[in-house]
DNA sequence: CATAAAACTAGGAATTGTTATTATTTTATA
DNA sequence: TATAAAATAATAACAATTCCTAGTTTTATG
């Protein structure tokens, strides 16, 4: 992957322009305002692009559509199971140990903002309550 | 979720008989097998349930469709980003702390088995190594 | 600067995993 | 055993994403 992309420029400008973990979707509207001839599909092929070359992370969650963050500084990563929102946050763990035990227990080798934990955020715990 | 529904049944007992991590396509196979008639929709609404009910839990990521898990004993999961894969492995973690580091800066509440490690699985690793 | 090769794009068609719908069957219970 | 609630089978529908083709832009090289 080179840099020449205008169009990959601005997927990745806009991934770095915001922190709020946007959707394929959203990233595709939001670049569309600027460069109104950009296809959706170019917009899905650079995201992919971006992730491979490890300049851009991926969420899955099965209630919610694949979500994107620019990785810069190191932070990790709390994801709702229910509504699939990203949070993020900070906190210093003995990654290294805990790499080690990964990679000899399952072969898997994992990086720093590969430890990501799901739970119930608080909105969706609270409309769980009402109901 | 009451209990006497046949095809819910079946579908549970294919997970807890393998460690494999399954995919929805995977165990509606694997049911009909056993149960010529059962449908796909079935399998795919009592997992929905299965999940719901915390008796199964689900992984989603975007390289391999969801995969399923039954939640018996306590154990860790590594997940591969490129094939999807799972694999178990066993790790004492200080949960509480990390639980209440999470809950305070995220708002999100975690369960054990909400941490989820993420990397490259052996086999994907080579693959990429090969070509 | 000319030009051929390589990389990229737009736009829409096609694919695919999953959910919704509807008619039917099963279950609980009075 | 009558009846309402819940679950099922089968298939249609949906939505997110990828694939495909032709055309455009960029890069490398003489």
């Amino acid at each position: 992957m080179k840099n020449y992309s205008r169009q990959r420029e601005e997927v990745l400008e806009e991934l770095k322009g915001t922190y709020d973990h946007p959707t394929a979707e959203e990233i595709y509207k939001r670049v569309k305002l600027k460069d109104e001839m950009i296809s959706r599909s170019t917009v899905y092929r650079n995201l992919n692009e971006l992730v491979e070359n490890k300049i851009v992370k991926r969420f899955s969650s099965s209630n919610s559509n694949d979500r994107y963050d620019y990785i810069d500084e190191v932070h990790n990563h709390a994801v709702c199971l229910k509504c699939g929102k990203i949070f993020d946050f900070k906190y210093r763990f003995n990654f290294n140990r805990i790499k080690e035990t990964v990679e000899e227990q399952t072969g898997v080798i994992i990086e720093n903002e590969g430890i990501v934990f799901e739970g119930i955020c608080k909105d969706c715990m609270n409309e769980q309550n009402n109901k």
